[in-house]
DNA sequence: AGTAACTGTGTCTGCCGGACACAATAATGT
DNA sequence: ACATTATTGTGTCCGGCAGACACAGTTACT
């Protein structure tokens, strides 16, 4: 697994030529994901893009874990390069370069969930992501959360926006909406408050993002400052906000 | 779909009584998902636990997709009552509420992604989150973005922590770390800042809900403040902290 | 030339979601 | 009381899925 996310060469001996490469396979996988969603890809299917059988796949990798396991490090690239900067509008435009990659994948959000084995391209981003991050005071576990926590609204974002094709329940988007208006209007008075929320925020769709994303840099920001505001050799407590 | 979530009876006319109820087959699905994670609940195996073949169960949900809505729906459960207070507790305690939830049915976060038909308890989750910014002068977007990007953050943690069963690799948990680690330590040259912080925070783990939790709620806490600060009358624009 | 390692193929198994026809059941109309 | 009719549960069947395995062809080393 490990090999085969950092592309460690098998060392070629004996035997026939390998007709494909790893990177072909998982490109057909890509591609295949993209048009047509995660579930799509199958074995089979990516072995029919390919001048293989299904069953030589398995001569490259072990099981179909660890295909979309590759596909998904690699569909997720390397991040775009950026001029240094001040913390803040680094860690921002990070963010949007997340959030762009995500959109331009968006079975990366299905794939890339809960513990896994890390490929070369995710740690760069995560290298890159805390790269703004190290003049600021912080500590290295705190730099790990910071970046954590933006992830997560970059994230959670990217899938509100996203229908993922294959466990679709036949309704269209509009369907969708219209049943949710009905609900929302037969059962307002159990739910006023959302309602009404609802109802105010009408038309203004789509700044989840920059929303969410200014609230946490502004957090940041504020333990940041507590931070670098302590002058040499002078012993404070930074102020506890909890509660 | 949506007549399922929200359990509108069906009216019983003629024909034999029905063996068994909806809820009976959510509970039973439920309670394979806990024990086994959700690539375990099939409506073979769901069937398996009730007193009816697999295809009787066709008569109650249209489909997998639906009854793992329903499953959804019900294992969320409604959020805690908890007594009025000042909206940042509020806001804090339902966010651990919603944590606890996530670590009670890892697979919910399996099952509650992307754009889906809402069931009652979720928008109660909604209605209960918004409850504790109705006084802050946010508007009704914002309180929505709030509890949004809260959530994204609660939902990334429990996922951070949690190995799905299902499509495991095989490898263990240990392996995993073992792998990682060695990763970290020969390709130490490319990843300078990520090594730099995981070793100073080793030790520290579980940290991440609260850290994010306190910056997201510093940031909201910055927002609400310059609403409030605004005396009746007066125009003020807030202050633009982007970039 | 012989052997050993390696690649691709075809076949097979067990699982999945779901379509469909059919028999049993229970309320309704007469 | 009896026929009608809507509804339930069952058994069978289909296509698709991941993967195990034996086998034949290919290449390099001895």
């Amino acid at each position: 697994m490990t090999e085969l996310l950092w592309g460690k060469e098998p060392a070629r001996t004996r035997g026939p030529k390998p007709a494909i490469t790893l990177a072909e396979i998982a490109a057909a996988g890509i591609a295949i994901a993209d048009a047509e969603g995660l579930d799509a890809v199958s074995m089979q299917r990516v072995a029919d893009d390919l001048p293989v059988t299904k069953m030589a796949l398995y001569r490259y990798v072990p099981g179909k874990t660890e295909l979309v396991a590759v596909m998904s490090d690699l569909a997720m690239g390397k991040p775009p390069e950026r001029p240094d900067g001040p913390w803040r509008e680094t860690l921002h435009t990070w963010a949007h370069d997340l959030y762009d990659g995500f959109t331009r994948h968006p079975w990366l959000l299905q794939s890339t969930i809960g513990r896994r084995p890390l490929g070369p391209n995710e740690l760069t981003w995560m290298e890159q992501g805390l790269a703004g991050l190290t003049d600021t005071g912080l500590t290295g576990g705190e730099q790990l959360d910071a970046i954590l926590v933006v992830t997560s609204h970059v994230r959670n974002i990217a899938q509100q926006s996203t229908t993922f094709p294959g466990h679709s329940t036949g309704l269209t988007e509009e369907d969708m909406q219209r049943s949710f208006a009905e609900i929302l209007s037969t059962e307002a008075a159990r739910f006023p408050r959302l309602v009404a929320a609802m109802r105010t925020s009408a038309g203004s769709e789509n700044q989840g993002l920059e929303f969410g994303l200014q609230r946490i840099l502004d957090g940041l920001d504020l333990l940041i400052s507590s931070r670098v505001a302590v002058p040499d050799g002078i012993e404070t407590l930074p102020v506890d906000r909890r509660r």
